[in-house]
Parts: structure tokens; C-alpha cells; sequence
RNA sequence: GGGUUCGUAGCCUAGCCUGGUAGGGCGAUGGUCUCCAAAACCAUCGAUCGUCGGUUCAAAUCCGAUCGGGCCCA
């Protein structure tokens, strides 16, 4: 594969990924100035992860903005699919739909997906993904959503309430779109083919616009679902795409629940964490300390200073401090590592703890059929 | 229901025709190097060859059955 080249489908997720040409790609938009301008107006603040591109990409998210703005609340709707254990890349779009949520002051659902992981992982069961979304749930709680305005649907549990839309959609979706749109083959099991109109239905479960934060590499499915949406009468839903979060072993590859060793779980120890920073983040510095000293590193290829800037460190002052240091020399690669180090396990302390709580909380939480 | 094809370590795969208890690649682990990581170079671990039975001195290899996957036809 050349420096170019990259892959990036909801399944599947490789190379170097060029987001702009991904824009092109994708035919989404790229988030510009003048909607950060909107955002900040509306909710007082702008997020650092749009300030720094994290979320970099839309669907009409302008749209949303102008409706709310005539008074028209939206809802929100994100998910994930329960393949395994949490990680911390999951948890960008999710702290991200929180801000959202908080600011816009509006409802959000959160789609555990348990029957699509159990189609395109042939070594899970339906136990295996019904067990992994209820740990997810916990991480996922464990930020600390408002019950009374968020509600976690589990599509084998609520499967009652999503079908009636499921079936919506999947009458005017043909078998040919989903070919195109997944290079799905004579082997792709029909669970598959038809799982896209059940990941569309939280979409149409209010009556009302939609906005999705979301990993890019799942904006195919709302493709999709946009296409039919004015089909079926309703308003297209609007996504907000997020950058994909790079496995601790170097960019080529986003974060996987499946890559044990380059990826950092909720339930790590601390010792775990160090332990996976310093053996193998992969970083950007020197080959020695005198060329570090003399040259400088490289944090935009370094991962520790990526997942600061992505997630553990939002002071753009404290940011932007260590870029320099690094970038100058003046700090070392196990130095940014240590700081990461510290950031992630302060992140982790707080998170373990209110993810127990969240045992306790999740019935709250959980969507009642209607 | 019929046909066909495949099933070898975590993954991909050679060997099967012409029987003599498995070879490679990726990955993993350890080491050297480095402030770390990567790269590079060493080294190591890892497979009762889907299962059961038969033939044979000897079966991953031949035969039968069975389980599982894929495709085609009905």
C-alpha cells in the first residue's frame, strides 16, 4: 500500500488516511470557520474538538443550527457496535454528543448495535455482543449523561420499537445500493444486508431533526439512510464526523478493540497504561537524545501528543506549550509520554469509579419499548 | 433437496495427486539499539493437520461417516 492510499469503510479501517481527500471522497463537508463562528455564537463556547479538527467534517449541520435557532430542537443519536471492551477512542464522539447535549439542551440515543457485531464478527455469538453492549453502557454512563434525557437502545432488546421503522426504510432500500455502498458480495449474510435500515431507525424515532456524532468511518450507513429519508417523508438525518483515533502503535490504522497491546482500555490499570505508553506508543521523536536536543521532535506524527490534543489535555495553552517543547527539543519523547501517562490514569481514576456507579444506574438509562 | 468446494498455530497459507507424525509469511514474546516508540538485527514460543472410524508396519496425506463454512442449482 503507498503513502496514499487508505481504507475506510465501517468495517474495516486502514492506511494514512487524508481527511480532506476523504471530504472529496465521501462528499461530506468540511466543517469551515464560519460554522465554528455559528457553533460558538449558539452555545457560548466552541469544543476543543472542533477547534482542533477532531470533529472535522458534516451533513447539514448547518441546517440543524438554522432550525434551532427558529426554535426547532433537534435530537441527538450516536451508538456502538459491542464487538469488546471499551477503549478510549469510542469515548471522543461520546464526550463530544454530551457537550452537544448539555449546550443544545436536547435529547439523545444511544444505539448499541449487538446484532449487527454478531453478523460481521464470525467468532462472536449473540451472548458475546449482548454482554459487551452492557459493558459498553457502562462506559458510556459513566460520563455522565441525564437519564431523563438519554436513553440507551439495545436493538436486540428494542427490537419491538425499531421495527416498524426498520421496515420503512428497508422497503425502499434495494439489494443493488447496498452493494455499491458496502461491497457486499454473494457471501455477505443477509443480517447484513439488511442491518443498515435497523441502524436508520433511531433516526425516525422522534419527530424531529436528527444530528449524529459519529466516527467517519460510519457515515456510509447514513448515506444510506439520507437517500431514503424525503422517500419515507421524513428529514435526512445530519451527521458531525469525528477523525478516526490512531492505535497507540503509529498512524496506519485507527484504535481497535482487537489490537490488545495498541489500544488503551477503560478498565486498564494504571500500571497497564504505563506500561502500554512506554513499550509502544509509537513516537515521533529522535534516534538519541542528541539528535532529539539538536532537531526536535515531531508531534503530529507523535501519538502520545495526538491523543493530548484528541482528548486528554484540553488547555490549548498547556497543548500548544508542550508542541513547542517538543517540537524544540527541549522535551523528550519519554517525558510526553510520562505527561500522557499521568493525564490517562488521572481520566481513568474517575472513570472506573463512576462506571461502578453506572451498575447501579443503567436501568434508568435503558429504552422502554413503546 | 441436488451439485460443488474448503476446513493445517491468533491470522494467511505450503504439503495431500505419488502415505513415513508438518514448512513458510504475518502476528506474538524476549533481547540488542534508543530518552521512549518505530525501523533494523538476533532469538524464542506457538498446530494432537475440524471430529469419529477404517485401511496400513506407518495417515495431514487413501477410504467412509459426521460437523462446520463458501458458492451454484432447485
Amino acid at each position: 500500500m503507498s503513502a496514499d492510499d487508505f481504507i475506510v469503510t465501517p468495517w474495516h479501517v486502514e492506511g494514512d488516511i487524508d481527511y480532506d481527500k476523504l471530504i472529496k471522497q465521501f462528499g461530506t463537508e468540511k466543517i469551515s470557520s464560519e460554522l465554528l463562528e455559528k457553533i460558538k455564537k449558539i452555545t457560548g463556547e466552541d469544543h476543543f474538538m472542533l477547534r482542533r479538527g477532531i470533529f472535522f467534517s458534516h451533513r447539514e449541520l448547518t441546517r440543524i443550527l438554522d432550525e434551532y435557532e427558529k426554535g426547532n430542537k433537534f435530537f441527538l443519536y450516536t451508538g456502538r457496535g459491542p464487538s469488546g471492551h471499551t477503549h478510549i477512542g469510542h469515548l471522543v464522539p461520546w464526550m463530544f454528543a454530551k457537550w452537544l447535549q448539555e449546550k443544545f439542551d436536547v435529547n439523545l440515543y444511544f444505539q448499541l448495535t449487538d446484532d449487527e457485531k454478531f453478523y460481521s464478527k464470525p467468532n462472536l455469538t449473540l451472548e458475546d455482543t449482548k454482554k459487551f453492549a452492557y459493558e459498553n453502557a457502562l462506559d458510556f454512563i459513566a460520563l455522565g449523561f441525564d437519564p431523563e434525557k438519554t436513553k440507551i437502545i439495545i436493538n436486540t432488546k428494542n427490537i419491538q420499537t425499531l421495527y416498524p421503522i426498520a421496515a420503512q426504510v428497508a422497503k425502499k432500500i434495494n439489494f443493488s445500493n447496498t452493494k455499491a455502498t458496502f461491497g457486499f458480495t454473494n457471501e455477505t449474510n443477509i443480517g447484513m444486508i439488511f442491518y443498515t435500515s435497523l441502524q436508520s431507525a433511531p433516526c425516525f424515532i422522534e419527530d424531529k431533526p436528527v444530528l449524529i456524532p459519529l466516527g467517519v468511518d460510519q457515515d456510509p450507513h447514513f448515506r444510506l439512510t439520507r437517500d431514503i429519508a424525503p422517500k419515507i417523508g421524513k428529514q435526512k438525518p445530519a451527521l458531525v464526523h469525528n477523525i478516526m483515533i490512531p492505535s497507540l502503535e503509529g498512524p496506519g490504522g485507527k484504535m481497535s478493540a482487537s489490537d490488545e497491546k495498541g489500544t488503551i482500555f477503560t478498565t486498564d490499570s494504571p500500571s497497564e497504561v504505563k506500561k502500554k505508553i512506554n513499550k509502544h506508543a509509537f513516537s515521533g521523536g529522535q534516534p538519541d537524545i542528541e539528535q532529539h536536543r539538536k532537531l526536535g521532535g515531531n508531534p503530529d506524527i507523535d501519538v502520545s501528543y495526538q491523543y493530548l490534543r484528541i482528548f486528554f489535555e484540553p488547555d490549548d495553552d498547556k497543548l500548544k506549550t508542550i508542541y513547542e517543547d517538543y517540537k524544540s527539543g527541549k522535551l523528550l519523547s519519554g517525558e510526553l509520554k510520562a505527561i500522557l501517562i499521568e493525564k490517562i490514569n488521572s481520566f481513568l481514576a474517575i472513570h472506573q469509579e463512576n462506571r461502578e456507579k453506572a451498575k447501579n444506574q443503567i436501568d434508568q438509562f435503558l429504552f422502554e419499548n413503546k
